[in-house]
DNA sequence: TCAATGGTTATTGTCGACAATGGCGCCGGG
DNA sequence: CCCGGCGCCATTGTCGACAATAACCATTGA
């Protein structure tokens, strides 16, 4: 989504990087399952030293879970870890969403809001309605956590979590069942940035994604009801 | 402070990664300075292999940065960036106290009741206060985190943010200069947690941590009054 | 004297091979 | 038939060597 993709650039171990989040982010490798190092080395054509240095990588954000002397597997999220990230989720985004009000340059507020006209256009012409509601609602937080200008708190969000987020959305195929409701609160909350109303603004947010955890408790209920 | 520092096992570059990552939050190794990749290989008696991976999982917790083909440095923290923490420190732990509260084990709020204790014994003697002001203030944070129970929360404090704390605080040899109001302020806290009282606990934590950042602005102020 | 350019050198990036550990299946005994 | 021990094998952990890149310095020209 925001990562620069050139595969002709920067070392080897950052490309294999690369592409091996992408697939797991993607299910692209199925969750859960071993993976072995020498199998991905043949896989992306490069030695097991890279290699290892990107497994590290992806282990550290919780994508792969390693054991010694035992192997690898890819991190299968359960609805309990997703619930605990929402939580973590609605501090961190509520945070952030408040910095942004305040912070975010006019340039930025002009691009979020033209962001969600794109959106709303989309909802209307009911035209590629799963991109909004994955790559496209990531899009809208993306920009307000950026706009935070709160490199620690950038870096937590779209460095760690979102990663997550995106596998688990891929994993569950979570078309999320209320994008009418989800993009209405969009609306609300760039108006609170446009009016620079920090305290609204986090409290929206906080809303927005509180609202979207319960979304998914009560599908992870219907699913599964004990 | 938390992890095992037990050099007989696990990997190599686990132990590694240990040693280097305090030698780093001490101060051993000076901040901002170059270091060599043969050079730690060298001084830790390992070979290269290992000690990159330990050089990889320090820069995903940015107490390293890397710059290809260039070397790799020790991260010097500026006020700034200390502030920026701070502001997520603030949204975090309020989130990590108001779950304690409510998740909390009776033992654990009674561990916590104790370890306050003995906190405030050391303060009226006088004794040790240098501790308290740096680990034992971490220990208080430490256990909270821990009682919220939320693994991503308490990964994102204990593995990531808090040696960043730890790493300034010995770089600026910060002794809090107000230990007595922040012991009193632990005291409120621990008592909403007893009381099983969510909100008033994310409050006090939350104003605990924004007063503290406040006191390191006044500091910046002092030693560099622009 | 200063700036540009070339070479030299130290450092990092990458690779293949060897060592060590844990899992798994086979075999024997009860 | 089941259980425990033993040995093989696959996989990971570690190492040293080679290749590539960028910084540094000296030299030369203006």
């Amino acid at each position: 989504m925001n990562e620069v993709l050139v595969d002709s650039s920067r070392t080897l171990a950052d490309r294999v990087f690369s592409r091996l989040q992408d697939d797991i982010v993607r299910g692209v490798i199925a969750p859960g399952s071993k993976v072995s190092e020498t199998d991905l080395a043949g896989r992306y054509g490069v030695s097991r030293g890279p290699l290892r240095e990107a497994i590290r990588r992806l282990e550290s954000r919780k994508l792969l879970e390693r054991e010694v002397h035992v192997g690898t597997r890819v991190a299968s999220l359960s609805f309990d870890d997703l619930i605990e990230i929402y939580h973590v989720r609605e501090a961190l985004e509520g945070l952030a969403a408040g910095l942004a009000a305040r912070l975010m340059t006019a340039e930025e507020v002009a691009g979020l809001t033209e962001l969600l006209g794109q959106h709303e256009q989309q909802q209307d012409l009911r035209h590629d309605t799963a991109y909004f509601q994955r790559e496209g609602d990531l899009d809208f937080h993306y920009r307000i956590i950026q706009g935070s200008h709160n490199r620690t708190l950038i870096r937590m969000l779209i460095g760690e979590l979102y990663h997550l987020v995106r596998m688990y959305r891929y994993q569950f195929s979570t078309v999320a069942n209320r994008p009418q409701k989800a993009l209405h609160e969009h609306r609300r909350i760039v108006e609170a940035i446009e009016a620079r109303d920090a305290e609204m603004a986090e409290l929206l947010m906080r809303r927005h994604i509180s609202r979207a955890r319960e979304n998914i408790e009560q599908q992870a209920q219907q699913r599964s009801p004990q």
